[in-house]
DNA sequence: TTATACCCGACTAAAATAATCGTATTAATT
DNA sequence: AATTAATACGATTATTTTAGTCGGGTATAA
């Protein structure tokens, strides 16, 4: 319950990673055997961010990810979103198709605990974290 | 990622209803019904609630489970940790084995914002959710 | 004494998450 | 040119967590 994911965690530990190396191409194995990643899921993560253009990748030998400058002004919702989807505590406050919806009894004062739950993770950049 | 269980909002839906109807016992089937939630796992939860003094239980026919003062004044981090077990967005939160923990980079940070949340649920009443 | 309702443990099913595998591509080095 | 170290990426499998079901028992009002 309320738990963020594996993957959110490597990624934000690969990130750590590479900003404290700078410039330099990192491998996804050097990161995987260093924080004991696996290291196929951590590759798939980092090809992931590839795409969102959080970070740069270089293929061939002594390639490996550096980070893209700005990324650290991302908020973690963005981050979070962009990763795994939209944040929300119950199913109804992503996708509105719950047999309950009509007379459930809850539901305006569970989105305001999730609308909390937003606005503390708009208030975190990425950079709060891996920096 | 960051969901509340069934059991919670099950469990909310029926202490809100039962709130709603004051001092008379009413039956999981009704709730059920009316919230269309599967009747044992709702059952269940209302005897776990019955074990932790929430509810009171009546057997037989008219039977059934009436809210106990003073309730609406616990907490929500109680109330989720007492149904749900601890609140962690990360494991390291809770048990403490993790075969990073020495390597961790991201710990620190993300222990910052799991007092976040919990500050949030250390605020909120079951009472705000359910009157 | 029957019907209604709680009690409770064991079990099964489904969904979400985590991890692995196989194959292709890229590029530095020798 | 061949080798090697790296990313790219879809498909698959495994694991864990969450959700739901079942069966047999107990209490009690009518």
């Amino acid at each position: 319950m309320l738990k963020l994911t594996r993957k959110l965690e490597y990624a934000l530990i690969a990130l750590r990673h590479m900003q404290d190396k700078g410039d330099t191409f990192i491998s996804a194995k050097e990161i995987a055997d260093m924080y004991l990643i696996p290291q196929e899921l951590l590759a798939k993560t980092l090809q992931q961010m590839v795409k969102l253009n959080y970070i740069k990748a270089a293929q061939g030998p002594h390639g490996g990810y550096r980070v893209r400058k700005g990324l650290t002004e991302i908020s973690m919702t963005q981050f979070m979103e962009d990763l795994e989807g939209p944040i929300g505590i119950v199913d109804c406050n992503i996708n509105a198709e719950c047999i309950q919806l009509e007379n459930c009894n809850i539901r305006l004062p569970i989105k305001k605990i999730n609308n909390n739950i937003r606005a503390i993770f708009n208030e975190i950049r990425v950079g709060d974290i891996t920096s």
